[in-house]
DNA sequence: GTCCAGGGATTCA
DNA sequence: TGAATCCATGGA
């Protein structure tokens, strides 16, 4: 018998809830009560972290819980994942400090427009950007205490102009935005498509939108379509890298290139994730 | 390689 | 509390 509930317990092991929600992978994700709140694949969802695993409530019941299995990637076996990490002594320290991070599976539009929004942003302003994208061009959908907004479609966006982007405080993201959202609603890149390339094809398909270069690819490679080799390269990592790795003199640009795409191994993108992480929680506030 | 493009959050004085 | 700096960058 198939029973449809509105809330489940998904067990895990390993998992640290708000670390993975506030680690600068997606942000769309609202503490509320000791549970965190957002809109996944058009519904509401809350999650709350518990002992044995993360506890999921919706407001419709579900025949499945699949699509929420598969963003948390839930089935993934963090041990395994680990144990391919280079056995230094900086990523020791930050598996160490960060265990239970892990690696989300996001809708590659959301994603990818996120990304976009986050050139030169720090994460609370992206967060801003697209609550306020959501709210103005999203639709609307009922939560628990209060209204939540679905992340506008392409086609939506598509039909917009460049200023009512830049009320949303995009500033000059705005035109990268809009000539993305037609560019795949027209179909002229089919976002679906990039699952069934190689993480090199994948990388370059997206790199030919406008307002996305390597490191948003990568993202967005990672994030969204787990290309676990993927390893985005941001300040953040830039400076984990050189501090732990170089400490004598600063890598040149193709010296780190190199480092990057060949001393983490296959789960690299994993890997990045710790040191990100790590980084702006523990080194930040050590200084 | 250099420079520029929002503007809010955070840090600094 | 006002100023300076910073920010999961890409494009011209």
């Amino acid at each position: 018998m198939i029973s449809e509930m509105n809330e489940t317990l998904l067990i895990a092991r390993d998992y640290d809830l708000a670390a993975t929600l506030t680690s600068g992978q997606a942000f769309r994700w609202i503490p509320r009560d000791g549970r965190w709140e957002s809109i996944l694949h058009g519904r509401y969802v809350s999650l709350q972290q518990l002992p044995e695993g993360i506890e999921a409530r919706t407001l419709e019941p579900q025949i499945d819980w699949d699509w929420l299995r598969e963003y948390l990637q839930i089935e993934t076996d963090l041990d395994l994942v680990l144990e391919t990490f280079p056995k230094d002594a900086p990523m020791q320290t930050a598996v160490r400090a960060c265990r239970g991070l892990r690696l989300l599976r996001q809708e590659p539009w959301e994603c990818l427009a996120s990304f976009i929004l986050s050139s030169t942003k720090q994460i609370v302003q992206i967060q801003q950007i697209v609550k306020a994208l959501c709210e103005c061009y999203g639709g609307e959908i009922a939560g628990s205490a209060e209204m939540h907004c679905t992340f506008p479609l392409p086609s939506r966006l598509a039909t917009l102009s460049e200023s009512n982007l830049r009320s949303c405080k995009m500033g000059f993201r705005a035109p990268y935005l809009l000539e993305t959202a037609r560019i795949i609603d027209s179909g002229k890149l089919d976002l679906e498509a990039l699952r069934k390339l190689s993480t090199d094809e994948a990388r370059l398909a997206l790199m030919g939108l406008p307002g996305v270069g390597e490191k948003i690819a990568n993202c967005v490679l990672l994030f969204a379509y787990g290309f676990q080799d993927a390893f985005p390269v941001d300040v953040w990592v830039q400076k984990a890298i050189a501090q732990l790795y170089f400490p004598k003199r600063r890598p040149t640009r193709k010296r780190l290139k190199r480092f990057v795409e060949t001393h983490f191994g296959p789960n690299a993108g994993y890997a990045q994730q710790y040191l990100f992480h790590y980084m702006r929680t523990r080194v930040r506030n050590a200084q």
